[in-house]
DNA sequence: AACTATTTATAAGA
DNA sequence: TTCTTATAAATAGTT
């Protein structure tokens, strides 16, 4: 939507890529906070770049109560079904990333122990 | 963003803020969508309408998968957090829903088969 | 990060 | 509601 009209396929250069995503982004989220403030409506929005960063915009933190009144028995369904699909994921990435956490301050803990009986031994 | 420039607040005017809701909630969907395909990027959109009724999009059903790497812990707990809230809403709402529908559906069977007996009285 | 020529989105009107 | 169109806004390529 400017110079040139470009076509709707992924940008091959990835720093091209990264400008884009920053602007479009941007962009998107400024639309989606419009939305909910002319509209009264509620507006959640998650974004994860191709490198794997969180951006994410939600109208409101209660997002999930009462405007959920009126759905449908299958939207409903659909919408439990992607948020248990979501938990689940991210509980893997968590424990993951903790396990790993874990480890990682264990070797340290050795390390600095081994460091602290060679320290005693120099004094002693 | 035409004619006039608007304000930017809620439209006092039912109908005009529809009608805007339903342009506007277009233009973000496709601008969603081309953010996804332009940058290889995982976007989740979830609109409610101020009169609850939902709209959502998702440029991938495993959107909570491989992209999450990278995410910092602090990342991972708040999502995690959205997720469980968003998903015990959820779950509250359809379990109201299902017993209200099998309420009604127990008083439908009920009127049913009173008729029933009323219309086996006639024949005999 | 700024600029600007174009494309795109959209507010109001039909 | 759907179409039109004048104008505002977003943005692709440039600097």
């Amino acid at each position: 939507m400017a110079r040139e009209k470009i076509e709707l396929k992924r940008i091959a250069n990835a720093s091209a890529r990264q400008v884009t995503f920053s602007k479009r982004r941007k962009g998107l989220f400024k639309k989606a906070e419009e939305l909910s403030i002319l509209c009264a409506a509620d507006v959640a929005l998650i974004v994860f770049s191709s490198t794997g960063k969180l951006h994410d915009y939600s109208s409101s933190r209660n997002m999930h109560g009462k405007e959920l009144e009126g759905l449908s028995l299958n939207d409903l369904q659909q919408l439990e079904e992607q948020l248990k699909m979501g938990l689940n994921c991210v509980r893997l990435q968590k424990d993951e990333y903790m396990v790993k956490e874990i480890n990682e301050l264990q070797d340290k803990g050795r390390r600095i122990t081994e460091e602290n009986t060679e320290l005693h031994r120099q004094i002693t």
